[in-house]
DNA sequence: GCCATAGTTCAATAATATTGAACTATAGAA
DNA sequence: TTCTATAGTTCAATATTATTGAACTATGGC
């Protein structure tokens, strides 16, 4: 039988938990991959995208503390465990809060990626 | 002879580094104290107004990585340090995230302290 | 000099994170 | 229905990070 993927309501979500889930950069990569796609994808497809050089046990682990933070929600399909930003009904909750620590991730690395010398 | 107080350039400053900081209740607790009064304050008045449960080194720590991410600024002022948040500085550097995450810090205050029932 | 206040450092301990190995879940083929 | 493959989780051992008491440095006043 399968288990249900239970997410946490969005009441329960905290800022503490989502920062500390974003002061990751595995896990920042992750958001900011899944945020490319529409529909979602699923942990391997990510894992594979972003070159993730560790086990699939860290990588479920990393994924297991975005869906607990109430970051991101997984869905089955099949064999695939799809999964996607909770954007919207984070947007409600923090409004802001996850576009301004983008926002801040992509101006830092423009600061840190300068035009090499020729 | 003194030792002098180092702070990170800004170049340097993480957004990791800040979100980890701010993910932890203590300091952020530090963090909302320094911007309520003009002009900074010292460790020992900042962890007598929060009540800090702990040891001095305990809070000297929170200090510590408060500073090395960037977040506060200690200046000494004959036997005190005086903290105060790096506010213009990172306002420059990260536009509205510090704001930002104040803001859901207090939603989420607001959304848990419900009125009593009489 | 001595004493008091403010804070740091260090090494031991406590708490978290990472990982390999064994496991569950689903789908499709035999 | 059983076998095989893919996708992901769980667990217990290990590695890393955080907390703390004790000893230390720094400054000012007596």
């Amino acid at each position: 039988m399968s288990r249900v993927l239970t997410h946490p309501h969005m009441r329960d979500v905290t800022v503490a938990a989502i920062l500390h889930a974003l002061s990751d950069p595995v896990r920042l990569g992750i958001v900011k991959e899944l945020l490319k796609v529409r529909g979602g994808m699923n942990c391997t497809e990510t894992a594979h995208r972003l070159k993730l050089p560790m086990p699939k046990s860290t990588c479920s682990q990393h994924y297991r503390i975005l869906r607990e933070c109430g970051l991101i929600a997984s869905e089955r399909r099949g064999v695939d465990l799809i999964c996607s930003v909770r954007t919207s009904e984070l947007q409600v909750r923090f409004p802001g809060l996850l576009a301004s620590i983008l926002a801040s991730y992509r101006k830092e690395r423009a600061s840190r990626v300068k035009p090499r010398t020729p």
